[in-house]
DNA sequence: CTGAATTTTCAAAATTTATTGAAAATTTGT
DNA sequence: ACAAATTTTCAATAAATTTTGAAAATTCAG
């Protein structure tokens, strides 16, 4: 296969598991354009490169940085700005799960911590199946969020990988 | 606060959570009501709690069942067909992860799988650059598949569990 | 077998989300 | 300070997704 077909495959896959995922196809295209590219790239390139508008690649640029996904990068005696990814994957995941955790999860888990005390007898099938369902997601979340600090401030969990592949 | 007041927050904040991680608000609202709900519901009580159509409310049980999230419950005497959600957190979780890694990680495997043979001297570095990335996406995904079948097999992973802690 | 109850389907409509592109703002070399 | 190059903004437009609702299909009690 050819390096302009594979890219362009690449792109293509990444951004349709992104936009499965909840984020927006051209931001996950313009990630996967940066994580494969050789070089550092300017907007100009990405929106050729993506057949993409200036407003739309400068909007998810934008956002990648906000996320630490990508970096700006100065060329002397260039006067455009460059982009490059973090190509570290294990990096990339742990940004990703960092951030995702503090914009949607934890809001969720702010939410369930307003709804543990319900008016009226806890004897009530109707308060006990929604207090049990709450309290468990809570100690389910608690549960998620330890396992995931473990995995972002180990920056490489040598100890915990080594372990999981014994139990396969 | 009261128990509807509750509810209602309840089902909100899990659709609009379900929405950025790329499943339609609707469904997850569906599964939030019948994962706080005391007793079975039909269609009809779905529809109206939630304020939705019969096909809207139809065609999510249906996905919810294919997910294995909720069961359909036979009521003796009763010709409508009502629903349950699974209670155990750690089960919902799993058959989530299960189910999407199928449908949206494994097809993305695939496509790596095709990209790893790129025309070309290795040493050109645009090559280099795109198989690199492409070898490390490959490897990580190996190793997130592997944590993840034990997460899975593992009914009750205490170990993990006790491990994790341990670190923490 | 009949027909009322229930479930399913799916084209059309509504809603939500993403994209464009040109004007405004900013930056930088001279 | 000027002006050309570049980046940013955002209202209008387009695209994608979700929802509706009524017709068709199915189920089941008598």
């Amino acid at each position: 296969m050819k390096l302009a077909e594979a890219k362009q495959q690449f792109i293509q896959s990444w951004g349709i598991l992104g936009s499965q995922w909840g984020i927006n196809r051209s931001m996950a295209q313009v990630h996967a354009l940066l994580l494969i590219a050789g070089t550092p790239l300017s907007t100009d390139d990405i929106m050729e490169q993506l057949s993409i508008s200036r407003g739309n690649a400068n909007m998810n640029l934008r956002d990648l940085m906000d996320w630490n996904l990508i970096d700006k990068v100065i060329v002397p005696g260039d006067r455009k700005e460059y982009f490059t990814a973090e190509k570290d994957i294990w990096k990339v995941a742990t940004h990703i799960m960092y951030q995702r955790k503090k914009r949607e999860l934890d809001p969720m888990v702010k939410v369930l911590n307003q709804l543990t005390d319900v008016e009226g007898d806890k004897r009530n099938p109707e308060i006990k199946a929604f207090t049990d369902t709450i309290e468990s997601i809570k100690r389910f979340a608690g549960h998620a969020e330890k396992t995931m600090d473990v995995m972002i401030k180990a920056e490489e969990n040598w100890f915990l990988n080594s372990f999981i592949k014994l139990l396969k």
